[in-house]
DNA sequence: TGTTAGCACTCAAAAGGGCCGAGTGCTAAT
DNA sequence: ATTAGCACTCGGCCCTTTTGAGTGCTAACA
């Protein structure tokens, strides 16, 4: 069978209405409202093939039709380009540029959750190439050293090293010059054993501290393999009730505050989508199976130096996916063009 | 009249049998599965006493009774000092003392969740006397410098500061000293203008930074206002119908995601509580109005050097008082003992 | 005088039944 | 190819009935 353009038109105009209503929508419905001007036995028998091709289905005999995940993805990957529509304002956002990312990164999962009425994510920005730019060890009392250890991209972590034995000024100074010049420009994946040796060798009796300084280096590099999520708007999904209702909130709230599961798609998005900036999963697409009646749409930003994560919007299949890619849009371009101007 | 030792006993079975089931409790039950030996006639008069004197009350005619909040109020006050109980166990929770005070946190709102089956919430400890212990400034590239500010109590922060003028090392060696010299131990109500203006003039060509780093310095220690929340076991809320039926859920989570005033019920417990360490909030006491059919414990933590933060357990009035209590104690204890040891 | 058995009464929740209406599929007419 | 007409389906709504847990009151009892 094939799917000529008035089966498009018929299929268009139930996911619309579906989309509005959340309610079933019968085939009187669609003749009424549509500009087909068409009986609704017509539609009947349209929508009945439609089914068989599986774009719509039924919840029950008797009922109207729903559009089916096969019939939502149809009309996001086909449909949407059809529509250039109005950019989404957005004015509310104000993104100053600061070294908290932190900080902007919860002020971008509140706007946005605001705005659209969905459940909103963002995944702090991973560093691709983890290279060691400056360390310094600074004596700040008589048992404690701290390490502050930079990597490029502006990383900065710090770390409190308790001491034993007794440290002059002068030797953290050649220690910080040991330090860096071997260790600078360093990848985590570079630094080997050889090389922590002669490094031990030529602190001599300090060697212990040195030891100590690379556990933190790997550990500081390597901690931020635990991306850090940021939610924001999860009570939203009680707005639809086909997310919320027969106690599935409680099911996919835990995924929200869980975040594993979270991480994992975001992480699969930002390895799968480099070609495409913007990625639609909707319902059984998604790999969590508590979001198995939701769709998400995520985006990836970057920041320059390498630093890229993902920004993630989950709503019911019959969310306003125009809106939201538009949406989406307009904040990454922000995002590039205020981070990347200056850089 | 008077509330003697049988009314209770009863007003205990109640609330006992309550806390275990969630339905109202009636006199038969009572008479059947307490060891007072009396029948329900007799049960049935004396809880028409208690329901005359507030203790109880009926959701309806011709339904059970339910404490009410003045009655868990004596059941917490009186009744939890009669049983020594078990000392929780616990043991899941092992604390490493880590620089990371962030993950501890974490964990420990994890562990406390999964093992109370309530939400719980942790503020960050707040440092009450905030002094400076140590700056650094380093040149990282030669546009950049980066500052490292230490607090007393370890807590460091980091800023990276835009410079234009040329610095070489010699000259930053020269501006940490100078720093150092003048705001060290200082709290930031102490860092005045005169102050501020005799820096610039030492520093003299370099007093645009030494603005930086003192606005970096004011930033780094007041943000430290915004009490950090975290929150855990949020969706255990959805174990008590009677906290999550008719759209309850949403307005509570709501309450847990926004986090403001979570953020002033925990630092109304910060200052109230200084002379006791466990606080029981039932029911209306909290000032919460979201939070109106919840109770919630409250205990304080301290990790030395004045540093004290809050740690709450939310659940519906009829929750395991004594166990929670209990937990907490052992809690709050085991991060003393680990803190306070070392140091 | 305190306690208990008995009984009438109340009321929420569950179970049942009938009706409505939106919606379908099929068929015959246009 | 399209449409009008019709029988059929079935979830949702409303109403009633039933059930059962629970109460308050009274009278009898130790």
């Amino acid at each position: 069978m094939e799917l000529d353009d008035r089966k498009l038109k018929i299929l268009q105009a139930v996911i619309r209405n579906y989309m509005e209503t959340g309610e079933p929508v019968g085939s009187r419905t669609i003749s009424k409202y549509s500009d087909l001007n068409l009986s609704s036995a017509t539609i009947r028998n349209e929508m009945s093939d439609l089914e068989e091709m599986g774009y719509i289905l039924q919840p029950h005999t008797s009922a109207g039709r729903i559009p089916s995940d096969k019939g939502y993805r149809l009309y996001v990957d086909r449909m949407m380009e059809e529509k250039d529509r109005e950019v989404s304002e957005l004015k509310e956002l104000m993104i100053e540029r600061t070294d908290k990312m932190e900080r902007v990164l919860k002020q971008v999962v509140k706007v946005l959750a605001a705005n659209t009425n969905y459940a909103t994510m963002v995944s702090a920005p991973v560093y691709h190439r983890n290279k060691l730019k400056f360390i310094q060890l600074s004596k700040v009392s008589s048992t404690q050293i701290l390490a502050v250890i930079m990597t490029e991209g502006n990383l900065v972590r710090n770390k409190v090293i308790p001491v034993t034995e007794e440290l002059d000024q002068e030797t953290v100074l050649k220690l910080n010059i040991l330090l860096n010049s071997v260790l600078n420009g360093l990848a985590i994946e570079e630094i080997n054993l050889a090389m922590i040796k002669n490094l031990k060798e030529q602190a001599g009796i300090h060697s212990g501290l040195v030891a100590d300084v690379v556990d933190a280096v790997a550990e500081v590099i390597h901690s931020e393999e635990e991306v850090e999520i940021y939610t924001s708007g999860t009570t939203n999904i009680f707005r639809y009730p086909e997310l919320s209702e027969n106690g599935k909130a409680s099911e996919l709230l835990s995924t929200f505050e869980e975040k594993q599961e979270l991480t994992d798609l975001m992480n699969r998005t930002l390895e799968g989508g480099r070609d495409q900036n913007i990625q639609v999963y909707i319902g059984q697409e998604l790999p969590v199976q508590a979001m198995k009646d939701c769709s998400v749409v995520t985006a990836t930003y970057e920041l320059g130096d390498g630093l890229r994560g993902t920004i993630g919007i989950v709503g019911p299949k019959r969310m306003d996916y125009e809106n939201v890619v538009n949406t989406l849009k307009t904040l990454t371009d922000q995002l590039d063009e205020i981070y990347n101007r200056k850089g």
